[in-house]
DNA sequence: CAATTTTTGCACTAACGTTGCAAATAGTTT
DNA sequence: AAACTATTTGCAACGTTAGTGCAAAAATTG
């Protein structure tokens, strides 16, 4: 596993409390985070302007990316592989358990190719399963 | 095309003006909507409660289905297959234009299968594609 | 360690979403 | 068609979520 400062230098950030804490967070948990699990879980409490400003920052330079979801809230995930700034290769499937509401990336499913009608021309796709986890069967 | 009122009252849901004028306005709008599209789009005003109610009321009965973004809201769009109530049959592939922003439901499209790993039972799945559509190209 | 740049936290504002309740509208019965 | 019942609407109020400007604090640079 990388170390924390060496993910926040090599995206060209400075190193601070929050940012380090954050990063902790993602590290530590796996699956998907939203932003209040965030302020709830960080011991030391920050500000919610500095963690909007954090998760955004992180998704600027690459180091999570947003999951979708039908319920009017961002999911935010750690980049596994080498995304880029403004280039992610966020090409697997995220699991979404209805019972333990976790979501899981699932870094080995990888989003199965479609054809597209006429015309269309593919930039990104995304995969959102739902069901029920390895922990809650 | 199914006549409005037909789609209400199968549905066993009463007649009413923002129920019409919000089903018209799905009729009318090739792709999805936003809550914020509808408050706009519909000549005579309604109260935003109304809609949000309306918009709730129609997924409960399956005349709509919800889909996933990751800009922190959501978008509606017909069911053009036979949805029951609860039970959507909304396995068709989204597709979100990075030109226009309009999102499409590629009903021809079906969203593919994966093999999930071991322990984990699919209930849904959801596939979003983000590029260029049709009409932009 | 001083100077410069970046980040943080506070105050304020704006938008979004939900609920209770009375008025209005739709459906039903005779 | 009128009276009755059930449903739906709009308003007001509330709470949560998200974003911005600016001064203070912390991090980086030399």
């Amino acid at each position: 596993m990388k170390i924390k400062p060496d993910i926040l230098k090599q995206s060209g950030l400075s190193i601070t409390e929050s940012r380090k804490k954050i990063l902790d967070l993602f590290l530590e948990t796996d699956g998907a985070l939203a932003h209040a699990d965030i302020e709830k879980n960080t011991s030391s409490a920050f500000d919610r302007v500095t963690v909007y400003r954090t998760l955004q920052t992180f998704v600027e330079k690459g180091i999570i990316h947003q999951i979708p979801t039908t319920d009017n809230s961002i999911l935010y995930a750690l980049c596994k592989h080498n995304c880029e700034q403004g280039h992610h290769h966020d090409d697997h499937v995220h699991f979404i358990c209805s019972n333990c509401d976790k979501t899981i990336c699932l870094d080995e499913v990888t989003v199965p190719e479609v054809k597209l009608p006429k015309n269309f021309t593919k930039q990104q796709s995304a995969m959102v399963v739902t069901g029920i986890c390895e922990d809650c069967k």
